[in-house]
DNA sequence: GTGGTCTAGACCACT
DNA sequence: GTGGTCTAGACCACC
């Protein structure tokens, strides 16, 4: 499956939210070897650089890890994994409940126009 | 209330957010004028071409109209502004929900999370 | 003056000590606009990205700022250059001390040792 | 004691310095034999290429001599460690000063720092 | 082979 | 004009 990105923000930004979903959903496991950059970008279809870029910036949350010379490694903090889970799941829910009591929601009629949904 | 921006959106994109908002949770009413360029732009701590442009992209929803001479306007076209709310209802639903949706949760389970919430 | 590296770092982290240390120095000063990104590249000898990268980089700190599509300009926070500047003094007395330390150097002759050098 | 690596500079430089220090401290004595490049690795928890790599390198120094068949050696040379000890010390310091110096500290200042600290 | 850095040059969005 | 992003391609150090 090609990566899709468009054009709202940078696509490093976006590799980076789709490699931290796979890590917080599990596709990609705790303590497994992530495949090299060259690899990556070929998949996602961006510049090795660009992947680079996003590859680092991740490393800064302590998600991944890189062994020189070696690759990269998926923390094997699975707390810390759980914690990023956590904290995707807060902050998604208060962004929504957010815009949807600015509107004068209450959340009877939120969860009302959810159970509406199909999915 | 002073407004507040952040880095990551253009801030005239960040105004028409929160302009829209406004017209579409009716602190802006239907058919009401709205303050000059140059006042909104000192409400907003912004330079008053940031608020223009801001302003003009709006014009071209439909939901602002200009006369010449006199002011900006708050259109009178009520379902207009009906179908703004609703179609920001079902975007932010939607991005939410395939968040969430990502991450392997139920209907049943995110409509759970939500109720435990206080609001 | 030109700005010299060695091959010892990465020239973009060459280049934030060098700022840092002028924020700190007081050649930048608190609320002053910086130069552009391809000025300064220009003044550094190295290409805009990595001035950019750098630049960035700083960011994050918060010793910077970044005005879209104005310019950079050095924190007006000044409490904070000062932490940094302690902190700066602080790791780099620590590093030395520890150094000598560990070739059983008192501190006595750590003194001596300097009171001995011409600057 | 394990070894511990940063990330920041090549693994090898590391073992290099740690080895330095060490027969600048005189941990490992003139004249004594060094464990084995496996061994040592071992300890280091480091691939036995790259203990290697450190080894051959420090070599080029004459700190470390090979008995083909028999092992390394620490050199017999006390006068050359005491050169290396020497250098090590010079170059600290004037790393140290230089950074301090560049902060406009004064000798006295700078010696009036180190006084305060507990050691 | 792997990650990391740098250059060169182009394009874009924002003020 | 300013910062930001992306591509392309090269080179290096490390394991």
């Amino acid at each position: 499956m090609a990566w899709e990105f468009n054009g709202k923000s940078p696509i490093f930004k976006q590799i980076n939210d789709i490699i931290i979903s796979k890590i917080i959903k599990g596709d990609y496991k705790s303590g497994e070897k992530l495949a090299s950059v060259r690899d990556l970008a070929v998949e996602a279809g961006v510049n090795p650089n660009t992947m680079q870029r996003a590859l680092s910036e991740i490393e800064g949350t302590g998600l991944l890890t890189t062994l020189r010379g070696d690759g990269r490694y998926i923390t094997e903090d699975k707390e810390l994994i759980g914690k990023f889970r956590q904290r995707f799941i807060e902050e998604s829910t208060a962004e929504f409940l957010g815009k949807m009591r600015a509107l004068d929601f209450s959340k009877d009629e939120i969860i009302s126009i959810i159970s509406k949904i199909n999915m």
